[in-house]
DNA sequence: AAAAAAT
């Protein structure tokens, strides 16, 4: 259903009860300014500039029933002087039609960028040089499924629209990492997609770009809320509320002065804010599973025009602790089914019986992988030191220290030290702090304040160390972390990728540390393959101890071997024997359909196994 | 066994 413009304007009226109609969907001049009903289906007057080609009225064709616009397919972001002289200059002129005028309310969008008008050259001029793209060259692909669209090698190639192209810019990107160069086409063509790609390398915005590319591109008109029940057009979940905090950041600044809403919704945080958030309108919704279901209960929020669905660390968001809540909100609500909503699945790690769970959730897929094994391989060292579990405090004080005597040169560099519990979180706290160590802790018994606190105490370098828990193994980006100190090693190798690629990120490089001892037994194995995997040194006694402790492959044992960080598990015939023909179709660079023909089966091995 | 995620 779409709403005309009349519709909005009434409901905003309805509900603002005589208050101002806020924004630019008048025009700028209109901004906060009362219209007559008898002037609202007017083209803007003076201040926009006129349209980039001939006829388009966008006062009047944003007015409804999606009538496409005349001249461009893109509607222009607001026109706004700090635009001035890039790219082909602001055509068009107000919003596009998605934000209807129920957003009152709402003042002048904040710059997510910080530096409002000309300030950007200042900013964080010699850290925030992006991506080190040297360092991803070469980078193995595998792609398989039907018809793959083909990679790009620039934004320029890519339809994203004159608004994000300039965030994009803001935001030193200069050209797309190897994930985006592969996902961004896939997506835009509007296939369904299982990406795995090494931690660091650009995920968020590979899926945040088509997102809202396809928001503005497609004029869906965003249903206006019944009552208070809000209908958003795109879905991103995630595991930790700080990964959801920190996507909405980041999609904030991708969606810039593009009209499109972007709202987060996470618990530990009163709920209040974010209802009214929800209430002044929202396109895309980033949320953690368990506020979602709240929103959803309390019929809040509809999932009914969802038209895109991603899923961050999706193999985290389907492994056993979060399954049933994920297919509650997917297939048990009112979200549109696979085909008809389009979904993206992002992480750096993908288990196969993951990949098996999350086929339940896409249509005629395609899956990509990008880079080895998870991580950043050669950009992050690193190290695996036997230490007894009584020796560890002592152990972890001497790094410190020698850290400390190395001196760091320029920006505080910043130790994550990962403990198992959230008890010795603390106790490891407190004794890094009673031997003059300035430390923090997050993990799940703090306080949702205390976390965020934690955090960024850390990433301004006011606390350098943080002692953390699983709750910060994966997806948060924090510059300037140089050591990773796996205090305790997880169970789970794949844990492991995820927590070493806290460091070593947007090509930077990073050191990683681990404590292994007996109790790492099960680890060792795994541990070995994939820092030998990654080329890094691997002890004699590491390698021992693996060839000790592996009876034929345990559960940490990588399916197929290891080796490179995803396979597509339709090529597996261990995994669709005689049932529904998953991989049916062509694939890039494997030719042939039908299972795994050609001769790339497990055990064979091609240019990047 | 642990961690995370709603109140």
């Amino acid at each position: 259903m779409r709403s005309s413009w009349a519709d909005s304007v009434a409901a905003a009226e309805g509900a603002a009860a005589g208050s101002s109609v806020n924004n630019g969907n008048i025009g700028s001049s209109a901004r906060s300014t009362y219209v007559p009903p008898h002037l609202r289906n007017r083209p803007p007057s003076s201040d926009l500039p006129a349209p980039g080609s001939s006829g388009s009225t966008s006062g009047t064709d944003r007015s409804g029933y999606g009538a496409p616009l005349g001249g461009s397919r893109w509607i222009g972001a607001r026109n706004d002087s700090s635009r001035s002289g890039y790219g082909s200059g602001g055509r068009g002129g107000g919003w596009n039609s998605r934000s209807g005028s129920w957003d009152r309310g709402r003042d002048r969008e904040v710059n997510p960028f910080g530096d409002d008008d000309n300030a950007e050259q200042t900013i964080d001029e010699e850290e925030n040089t992006g991506i080190n793209f040297d360092a991803y060259e070469d980078i193995p692909v595998e792609t398989s499924g039907d018809n793959v669209p083909p990679p790009v090698n620039t934004f320029a190639e890519i339809d994203l629209g004159e608004a994000l192209n300039e965030n994009i810019r803001r935001c030193k990107y200069v050209k797309p990492t190897p994930v985006q160069r592969h996902s961004i086409p896939i997506s835009l063509a509007g296939r369904d997609l299982m990406a795995c790609a090494q931690t660091g390398s650009g995920k968020t915005a590979a899926f945040c770009f088509p997102i809202i590319s396809g928001i503005m591109k497609d004029q869906f008109v965003q249903r206006r809320p019944r009552g208070r029940l809000v209908f958003p057009l795109a879905l991103i979940l995630s595991p930790t509320r700080e990964l959801s905090i920190q996507i909405h950041e980041e999609a904030r600044k991708f969606a810039y002065q593009t009209g499109v809403k972007v709202v987060v919704a996470y618990g530990g945080a009163p709920i209040n804010q974010q209802l009214r958030d929800l209430e002044r309108g929202v396109d895309i919704l980033v949320a953690t599973p368990g506020r979602l279901v709240d929103l959803l209960e309390r019929a809040r929020v509809s999932l009914e025009m969802i038209k895109y669905l991603a899923l961050d660390e999706a193999d985290r968001m389907l492994d056993m602790g979060f399954e049933p809540q994920i297919r509650k909100i997917v297939e048990q609500m009112d979200m549109p089914p696979p085909g008809v909503r389009q979904t993206m699945l992002f992480s750096a790690t993908f288990p196969k019986e993951i990949q098996r769970l999350a086929s339940d959730f896409l249509s005629k897929y395609i899956f990509l992988a990008v880079g080895r094994v998870g991580s950043s391989t050669d950009l992050i060292v690193q190290r695996v030191e036997f230490v007894h579990e009584s020796d560890k405090r002592s152990h972890l004080m001497d790094l410190l220290h020698a850290q400390k005597a190395n001196g760091v040169h320029g920006k505080q560099s910043l130790t994550l030290v990962f403990v198992e519990t959230k008890k010795g979180a603390d106790a490891l706290e407190h004794w890094l702090y009673i031997n003059g160590f300035p430390a923090t802790t997050i993990h799940g018994d703090r306080t949702q304040q205390e976390r965020e606190h934690a955090l960024r105490s850390f990433k301004s370098g006011n606390t350098p160390i943080l002692v953390a828990t699983d709750v910060a193994a994966r997806g948060l980006d924090i510059p300037h972390v140089a050591h990773v100190v796996n205090f305790d090693l997880p169970n789970d190798i794949d844990d492991y990728v995820h927590r070493i690629g806290r460091t070593g990120r947007a090509g930077k490089t990073g050191l990683a540390t681990a404590f292994f001892n007996e109790n790492n037994a099960s680890l060792a194995r795994s541990l070995a393959e994939l820092m030998q995997e990654s080329n890094q040194e691997v002890p004699a006694w590491l390698s021992r101890y693996s060839a000790r402790s592996s009876y034929g492959g345990g559960k940490n044992r990588r399916s197929g071997g290891g080796r490179f960080g995803g396979r597509d598990f339709r090529r597996d015939s261990s995994f669709n024997r005689g049932t529904t023909d998953y991989y049916s179709g062509g694939s890039t660079g494997y030719g042939a359909s039908g299972g795994y023909s050609g001769g790339y089966g497990p055990g064979v091995t091609s240019a990047w196994d």
